[in-house]
RNA sequence: GCGCGCUUAGCUCAGUGGUAGAGCAUUUCCCUCACACGGAAGGGGUCGCAGGUUCAAAUCCUGCAGCGCGCACCA
């Protein structure tokens, strides 16, 4: 680091170590070795996916933990990988067939297209890992891991084989969310649930056994009717308690005669008699909670729809071929021609829309395979007892009620991309041509290993022996049922329940430390991983969840693609540097909250980067050796001071990351580095580094002489070279500190400082991954360096003192460029390099020390701890801005005066309040006082002039 | 409807019983030999509202309001 820029430019900087780190195999996660594990396993992004904020500040985020992990000594393996997205991508693909080629994926045909995830998965696969070395992620790369890799599938299937053969996954004829554009049925969590402006239409039906009689019914969804098999009541409500039993004429579809079109009136509990009109249509195919009623009381499910959502025959001649929404308003029209609408009023009510197609799902009646959930009480156990910890744990409680209230997972997809479902039928060619499982023998828990087979139906992870035979399940698995495997799957996991003796890393590596992840899946991911956790390795996945905020825009939008808000992080890292990308991220994500992002975040990172470039510079300006030893008998206050914030700043780091508090470990570090030992420390040293500790006679007096003062030069520079001991010891603390949040300029200032030579090869010698985690300083150190806490106080009075002196510069309106005689009154003993360090820092021409000064009536005067300080006035300024600048203090401190007396004189308060508490106010009362005293005094004397 | 979170300086947020804090923005001064991606000194809050507990409340309790987010079979 020998010519360095003023600058730091962390582009080159950044590609060098990234790549030094690689070669050096830093980031790999050893089985084998001796010392403790530290492991992450990354939440797979997808294939479709390039780096947005969100990735970035969880990215971040895990490689803090796993930085820091590595300098507290642990093995860590941060394991990384990517998720084949089965939706996700068969949309980003359909989308792009259909605008390039023009074609479905249906005129294309499976084969060809799986072929082209493929093509899809190769090309823009890796993008986003590339995009995470560039953040300085310290993924074992080495072990990337896919969800569709030929091993990862098999122990898929071996999970779909095993779940199945415990009794798990069955097979049945449900009700589904449907999503119409994507044909697929979908699972409860890929549903959102959205508010829709709409109708709600008033219809009346005649009962059939009281002609004339009429029940009006309030609907969202007169389409639907043509499917109602029943009307329901309540079997509580009065109204219409009379009409159980007997019949209604359903209106739609007009054309059938009468008696096609008699329903039962029903009586179900689920009939809430406050809505509407207290009456119920019941369309058992088309709604999930009428499937239920229809259910209670052997109602049929008449379909009237086809998959896509348009309605079929059954519907109508008015309305078959139309959509559902067009047929909604040929619906109305025909209720109205028939004199059936008896009203319709405007109505929002929550409608739920496929979460990745963006259309109204449509519940619908459909062959699935389901999971009911294997090892639910426990997964739910270990986080309600504590055992496997939330950060924050406020989201342990949305996890409990999820688990308390889990629904069978339909894990089918009728989609392309993704794990085929390892179920095979016996081709048999049926009266309805379609392949039918055979019901009833598909036997529960039998005691066949590994593959299950009837005479129809086989269920294995290999295909059954004569394969001509047979005919696999055209569907795939939900993506989540892969997902769910990550944690050990990713770890060499064959398949077998427990961990496998012989699989090192499984048996070093689980459970996972932490996981850093979205809580917005918290039911997608983290709560199924923590079941097949539990099911598959007898043990939870990881001990700890730490969620991220949402990254959201200045707005508080969230950002999306489609908005347009989410900016590159590429872009930043290119005009910023990784660093700061990862500072700015960091120090704005306090726990739990979402992140507003904002650029001026990043800048800050930028500007400290450069603050911290610059303060090494300055150190290396000055020349010597690093990381000299320090003499306790040289050191100066100052230098006290500052090694106590320093042990100060490591245990709150310490615990600020230790509780996952990422934003505060980043003020701390930023108030630490920049207030603390910039501000102070270094400006500080100046008098002693830059050989301005020269003074003029004044310097000594007041103060007992040194009986044997060395010679001059010489203790100089034994003082020079000491206080650049302590602040290399302070640097190569601080970029330690640093380190896990700014792993290159860290690195690089490491290198350049030639921190490393003072380290053992492995502990920081190449790198300073490696070099060990700041410890709080012992009591030993603390004795010998004779670092009392007492120090602390001493010198932020002196600090103190200065302020007060800079501010008496700008009361009177002096520039601070404008050296300025400065007289001191001590109340004690000054040492000699206090003098020179107020002189410096105070920017003052001389300094003099006098006990016996009696200022001119009015002199600008700071009251500290330490003495008064004088700045006599020999030209002229504004008496009377300066007469009401007093007066205005005069009543600010008078004010100050009886709020503390009030207190103090409360005997209530007096009693009861613990000593210190008094005599903190009883000090701040006589500082007032003395304020009081002196403001008066000046006033006083301006007055006379 | 139930649950959760938020409400503190112009903005974004720390702060869980003892003199209201940070960053950004803003004002004034300074290109002083590490850094103008900088330095110095300021200004700026009845801590959402209303009660309560306490000698003392931003902090604990109750209620209310506004915003946001989950969950839920109200057609």
């Amino acid at each position: 680091m020998s010519e360095i820029s003023k600058t730091y430019e962390p582009q080159a900087v950044e590609s060098k170590w990234y790549q030094y780190w690689l070669d050096k195999k830093f980031f790999a996660g050893d089985a084998r070795s001796p010392k403790p594990a530290y492991a992450i396993v990354i939440p797979p992004p997808n294939i479709t996916g390039v780096l947005h904020m969100g990735h970035v500040l969880n990215a971040a985020m895990q490689d803090i933990l796993a930085r820091k992990a590595r300098m507290d000594g642990k093995e860590v393996l941060w394991l990384p990988g990517t998720d084949h997205a089965s939706i996700a991508t068969h949309l980003v693909l359909e989308r792009e067939l259909k605008k390039t080629e023009r074609l479905t994926r249906h005129d294309l045909g499976r084969e060809k297209f799986i072929e082209r995830a493929w093509g899809w998965k190769e090309k823009h696969g890796s993008i986003i890992i590339q995009q995470l070395k560039k953040l300085g992620c310290s993924c074992d790369w080495t072990r990337e891991r896919f969800t569709m890799d030929p091993e990862y599938s098999r122990c898929v299937s071996k999970v779909f084989v095993d779940l199945f053969n415990k009794g798990f996954i069955y097979r049945g004829k449900r009700m589904v969310n449907w999503c119409p554009a994507t044909l697929t049925a979908l699972s409860d969590e890929e549903v959102d649930m959205e508010p829709q402006k709409g109708f709600l239409y008033y219809f009346k039906v005649e009962v059939a056994e009281q002609p004339g009689t009429f029940l009006t019914i309030a609907t969202t969804r007169p389409e639907t009717i043509p499917g109602d098999t029943a009307i329901a009541v309540n079997p509580k409500d009065p109204r219409y308690a009379a009409f159980i039993g007997q019949h209604a004429i359903r209106p739609l579809p007009s054309e059938l005669p009468r008696e096609k079109k008699l329903i039962p009136i029903i009586a179900d509990e689920h009939v809430d008699f406050e809505f509407g009109t207290g009456v119920l249509k019941v369309t058992p195919a088309h709604d999930k909670a009428d499937f239920e009623v229809g259910q209670r009381h052997n109602l049929p499910a008449v379909e009237i729809m086809t998959p896509s959502a348009m309605m079929n025959d059954l519907a109508g001649a008015d309305m078959s071929g139309l959509d559902r929404f067009a047929a909604r308003k040929v619906a109305v029209e025909k209720l109205r021609e028939l004199g059936s609408l008896v009203k319709e009023e405007p109505y929002e009510n929550k409608v739920g829309f496929s979460q990745r197609a963006r259309v109204p799902i449509e519940p619908r009646l459909s062959e699935q395979w389901f999971l009911k959930y294997p090892s639910a009480e426990q997964a739910r156990r270990c986080v309600a007892s504590g055992e496997m910890k939330f950060h924050p744990d406020r989201w342990a409680k949305v996890y409990d009620h999820w688990m308390g209230n889990i629904q069978d997972w339909c894990i089918s997809r009728q989609l392309w991309w993704g794990h085929r479902i390892p179920v095979w039928r016996r081709k048999v060619t049926s009266e309805d041509g379609g392949l039918k499982m055979e019901q009833g023998e598909d036997g529960r828990g039998n005691s066949l290993a590994g593959a299950h087979s009837t005479s129809s139906v086989y269920v294995g992870v290999d295909p059954p022996p004569d394969p001509e035979a047979w005919e696999q399940d055209p569907d795939v698995l939900d993506t989540w049922f892969s997902s769910w495997l990550w944690p050990f799957a990713t770890m060499g996991w064959t398949g077998d329940k427990g961990i496998d003796s012989k699989n090192e890393t499984l048996k070093k590596f689980y459970p996972t430390t932490d996981l850093v992840t979205a809580p917005e899946i918290i039911f997608f991911w983290v709560a199924r991983m923590i079941m097949a956790g539990y099911e598959y390795m007898g043990e939870m996945p990881f001990r700890n969840v730490y969620f991220t905020g949402i990254v959201r825009d200045k707005l508080g939008q969230k950002m999306s693609k489609t908005l347009g808000n989410s900016p590159d992080p590429l872009d930043l890292i290119a005009k910023y540097g990784a660093d700061a990308v990862r500072f700015g991220t960091m120090r704005s994500a306090p726990l739990g909250q979402d992140v507003l992002f904002d650029e001026k975040d990043v800048e800050l990172g930028r500007n400290f980067c450069n603050k911290l470039w610059n303060a090494c510079r300055f150190r290396q300006m000055q020349g010597g050796e690093a990381q000299g030893e320090i003499d306790p008998g040289r050191l100066r206050s100052d230098e006290k001071w500052i090694l106590l914030k320093l042990d100060r700043a490591i245990s709150e780091v310490t615990d600020s990351l230790a509780a996952y508090k990422f934003s505060e470990a980043g003020q701390t570090l930023y108030r630490f580095f920049w207030s603390e030992f910039c501000d102070w420390y270094l400006e500080a040293s100046k008098p002693v580094l830059q050989g301005r500790s020269r003074q003029g006679p004044e310097a000594d007096a007041g103060q007992p002489k040194d009986p044997m003062p060395p010679p001059a030069g010489a203790a100089e520079e034994e003082q020079r070279t000491n206080t650049l001991a302590v602040m290399d010891f302070v640097l190569s603390h601080t970029l330690r500190l640093l380190h896990p949040v700014l792993p290159f300029i860290t690195e690089e200032l490491w290198h350049g400082m030639g921190y490393e030579h003072d380290m053992p090869e492995n502990q920081g010698g190449q790198t300073i991954q490696f070099a060990p985690w700041p410890k709080p300083l012992d009591q030993d150190f603390k004795g010998f360096y004779g670092l009392d806490d007492c120090y602390i106080e001493i010198v932020d009075a002196k600090y103190e003192l200065v302020t007060q002196g800079r501010n008496l510069r700008r009361e009177a309106n002096i520039p601070f460029n404008k050296k300025v005689k400065f007289i001191f009154k001590p109340v004690g003993a000054v040492p000699p390099n206090d003098v020179d360090v107020l002189k410096v820092l105070l920017n003052a021409e001389t300094l003099e020390i006098t006990l016996d000064y009696q200022p001119k009536k009015g002199t600008p005067t700071a009251h500290s701890e330490l003495g008064e300080l004088f700045m006599p006035l020999e030209g002229l300024i504004d008496l009377d801005a300066e007469k009401a600048r007093l007066a205005k203090e005069l009543e600010k401190a008078a004010l100050e005066i009886t709020k503390v007396e009030q207190k103090l004189n409360n005997p209530a308060f007096v009693g009861k309040v613990p000593t210190t508490v008094l005599q903190e106010h009883q000090k701040r009362l006589s500082d007032w006082q003395a304020k009081q005293t002196y403001l008066q005094k000046a006033l006083e004397g301006l007055g006379e002039k």
